[in-house]
DNA sequence: TTTTAACTTTACGTTAACGTAAGCGTTAGA
DNA sequence: TCTAACGCTTACGTTAACGTAAAGTTAAAA
């Protein structure tokens, strides 16, 4: 069973401490099982870490990556809860594409800003 | 002169508190002149105030907000603050162009999720 | 067998980014 | 003339997202 990870196995590999780990199991966001009292986790729960840290370096608070994780197991829903989910689904679209176009406007500025300074230092020769 | 706005001025217009915006002063981010005691904001001011606001929905903090904002007045640098300025516009492009691509990964996921919750619902009918 | 390494829980500490409230000055309108 | 609106400073409070330290358990290695 490849699918059984460590907390440092975890910890490791997207380089967070383990109390990184246990907070956001605390939080709701990842359910280890236990063999005792030691925390074995899942291969689900290792790409529901690299969900929440994506969402994270995009600006995402835990609670909206709890939000993008739910959104990834439709196998149990019922047709309500599966109707609701596409509206969030939704949601989220529009949200990430709103973002996108703030960063190509933050590209933009930045390049012509960079343009200016490579004019400026021209001039100086 | 349009370019004088007062503190509820920008306040309103961005909808964020005065209470933000002198928070924003206090970490040197705006440099306001004062009437008095009052504060009198520039059209510079309220460019930088855009681009926190700006940076903060794309995931930055207000330190990383400070520096895009340093890159938006190069008249004033000489030439090795132009080079090194422009090292940084590299960096932070860098950066943004990273934030993109996990946005796009994260559209693709719902993008999937969504059409296997169209089906789900399509096999139900 | 002892010690070291990894794991646990509990709990208080920290930083960023403001919120909120108190108390005071000024100015414009009733 | 007064009071309501806006502005100011000072200062303590709050939330998210962990950090850090203490104290104990278990398993493997020397």
């Amino acid at each position: 069973m490849t699918d059984a990870y460590s907390i440092s196995d975890l910890s490791q590999e997207f380089h967070v401490t383990p109390r990184t780990i246990r907070f956001y199991e605390e939080k709701g966001l990842l359910f280890p099982s236990r063999k005792g009292s030691t925390r074995v986790f899942s291969a689900a729960d290792r790409v529901k870490l690299k969900l929440i840290l994506r969402g994270k370096k995009i600006g995402f608070s835990l609670d909206e990556s709890r939000d993008i994780i739910e959104m990834y197991e439709p196998e149990t829903a019922n047709t309500r809860q599966l109707e609701n989910l596409l509206l969030k689904i939704q949601g989220k679209r529009l949200l990430l594409e709103q973002r996108k176009k703030e960063i190509n406007t933050m590209l933009k500025d930045l390049k012509k800003t960079e343009s200016i300074c490579l004019s400026a230092l021209d001039g100086r020769q």
